[in-house]
DNA sequence: TAGAATCCGGACCCTGGGTCCGCTTCAACG
DNA sequence: CGTTGAAGCGGACCCAGGGTCCGGATTCTA
């Protein structure tokens, strides 16, 4: 359990320091591959034994900002108002909740790219993914005539992956607005052809 | 221009030896992470130089192992019969193409997950997914209907993800073919819902 | 304020990708 | 064949960066 709240007060104050030292560092460098432990320590003014005492290695420190970022959105989807929260009809929710998605990876892309591809394990043993993905699928549970809701989640979640909002962001120059648009409408298709009656494929 | 053939035998056999005992490594070994580049020097019997000196640098030698597995299923897309080659009606390909992916990586689990992950840059500067992007695109394209070809391509690669498709057979036990038959559902419900006319979304 | 638990931090270790250079091997040519 | 020089070989070496360690400083408790 590397992960439990510290009782002294320097402590505390250390791991703050560290948090946003390296926010600002993965937000203000090119690639979250040329922010180094070190550099994290460094400009947290905290000796890499302290960085690696409070988060046990790269990747709790990565998952620490992640999650504190995503805190705001965490609690939208679980106990907010429509079109995230609870109450929403699937139909509507689903494509929120990915529009939601992309729209934190656009804002967070270093971070996400930073996390998704650390090497190591797969970005689908992480716990918030399993949330994500465990979320998504039981809403799509809901909308009558969609079958494969598990796998269907995957793939849905798939176009929202951090590298690839990456690559249409940075390199392609796709707006985020657009990119927005794009995605509703692939999540619309996926969602309409499943219940309509007479809507079948052509053999 | 590392990446040239080389005009000695032995050069030409070392080469051979190298891409063999990588490809048994990758295969034998259950995360890529830990085939070294000095082990595959090593069970190749050749010194490490020889092998930078061949392929540049891990990048190379995972782009040259991995172009070589892919070539079959190139020429099946860029000249073979239907359902793969170019003779085949779009909407037909469209989810063949995806198939063929599919069970490309299913194939070459390791060593698409070595590739896509291998920390640098990005999978999608790859040139080979370039060319996969660009064929789906232009397939795409040419279904009446559908629009965003480039996202939409995407988007549809994103589902035959390595990490992805490793994840579903390696962790949840999804079996080859349920596998191939969700993906081709997912296809289909994309394809399905464009060129119907009366088919709009709600506002 | 003394004592002890906790924490700090930078020197240190280790792995693994990539380089270097003296020696070997090949093939072309006499 | 023997010579020769260029291409290739390979393992010692370098370096970055993640992660560990422990003597000393700091903070809480009594």
């Amino acid at each position: 359990m590397p992960e439990r709240q510290p009782s002294r007060r320097d402590a505390i104050r250390n791991r703050e320091a560290v948090l946003a030292a390296a926010d600002a560092l993965f937000t203000r460098r090119q690639s979250p591959e040329d922010v180094t432990m070190a550099d994290v320590a460094a400009s947290a003014g905290v000796g890499k034994g302290t960085l690696f005492r409070a988060f046990g290695d790269r990747a709790g420190l990565l998952r620490a900002l992640y999650e504190a970022r995503l805190e705001p959105v965490r609690r939208a989807v679980e106990s907010g108002p429509p079109p995230l929260g609870p109450e929403t009809p699937p139909r509507d929710r689903v494509p929120a909740l990915l529009d939601a998605a992309l729209c934190f990876k656009l804002d967070n892309r270093r971070l996400a790219l930073a996390l998704e591809g650390s090497g190591g394990s797969s970005p689908y043993r992480a716990e918030h993914y399993e949330r994500w993905h465990g979320l998504l699928r039981a809403v799509l549970e809901q909308i009558p005539g969609l079958t494969d809701s598990d796998f269907t989640a995957h793939a849905l979640l798939a176009a929202t992956r951090a590298d690839l909002v990456e690559h249409l962001a940075g390199e392609e120059r796709v707006p985020r607005e657009r990119m927005r648009s794009q995605l509703a409408h692939f999540v619309t298709r996926v969602l309409a052809s499943g219940p309509l009656p007479g809507v079948t494929v052509e053999e």
